[in-house]
DNA sequence: GTCTATACGATGATAGAC
DNA sequence: GTCTATCATCGTATAGAC
């Protein structure tokens, strides 16, 4: 669910969020966010300094509640499969119910400064090093068997990164039947049984 | 590999893909483009009528030859399991040999226009169902075990288009083993032995 | 904190000479 | 077919009143 936006900066947030989603942080003027807003464009920057700071604004708060969501998921889990099965469960949700918000997360980098996009990416490697450090232990202990960890990891992360392409809370699966669906499929590619 | 530049014409075509890819459509200016082919930016007009034709070209071309590519990769096959061990490998290898075009018409889209957008995702959803017409005679012969179809061939394209996204030439990895590790993956999700 | 007014560069696209 | 010159518009951002 989104953060409430009862405070103008938190409307300016949320405008932008829907914006950013529809037409891309480009494509979307100051004028368009203080449209949607019912302000007029100036008094935008009373709240950001510029267009890029709005944006990383998002990617940090989605970055930061992405992991602690995951990492929270997690602790609960005994062994290598759960563990993976909890973070993928916890990655869908979090896609789902951040809908927008994460697909900026997920498609608008090349939007960011050079400066912003570093720190980003540093985010970014921190979160996708969870997985592989699962992945890994799991293949330490016999559980899985992965030919290369990096693409691995990649992979399992775009594709259920790749749920805000489509999902739709009225659509025929719900995301709970979604995030079973992708574990099974993940799980059973990498166990070891089945090699 | 790209087709050749050697009309005007064709340097304006590549001199795009290669800025499209960099910075992304609305962030490319016609002067970029222009610059980038040592003309001046009027001379553009000559040759293609709008910024967006420009975009158009790309995309369609890159959606004709990826469709001819796989189709033709297909024929040889003989079983549903070969069939789509294929279609993944003629896909990535496309996706690969055509990198900077292939990117471009995964991740630009949004800015295309209403018309174009609609003429390629009618291309799209033709290129998609020749891997669900593999996967559905495959689960007719009893040869996979797939729980939700749609589903299933979104995340086998996805993940197979998202190797623009990091693959280098010069990398650990080939591009033909990268495609044997990706429809390894898969195959061993799909395969009904498996459950 | 929000407004009106404005600065000022860049943008896509056109006109017309050669 | 490519050039120079130009247009109208829109972009981000700022100044200063209230």
């Amino acid at each position: 669910m989104p953060k409430t936006a009862s405070t103008t900066k938190g409307q300016i947030k949320q405008a932008s969020i829907d914006l950013f989603r529809e037409k891309g942080y480009y494509a979307t003027s100051i004028s368009d966010i203080a449209r949607n807003c019912g302000i007029q464009k100036s008094s935008i920057y009373y709240h950001y300094a510029t267009k890029q700071d709005i944006l990383f604004d998002i990617f940090k708060t989605t970055m930061v509640d992405l992991e602690e969501y995951v990492v929270k998921a997690l602790s609960a889990a005994e062994n290598f499969e759960a563990k993976l099965k909890e973070a993928i469960k916890a990655h869908i949700f979090f896609h789902v119910d951040r809908q927008k918000e994460a697909f900026i997360a997920d498609s608008e980098l090349r939007g960011l400064t050079a400066e912003n996009y570093k720190a980003i990416v540093r985010m970014r490697d921190r979160y996708d090093s969870i997985f592989q450090r699962i992945i890994q232990d799991g293949i330490e202990a016999g559980d899985f068997l992965v030919k290369d960890l990096k693409i691995l990891s990649y992979v399992i992360i775009t594709m259920c990164t790749a749920v805000t392409n489509y999902f739709r809370p009225e659509g025929r699966l719900s995301k709970e039947e979604i995030a079973t669906l992708y574990s099974d499929f993940i799980i059973t590619a990498m166990k070891r049984e089945h090699f």
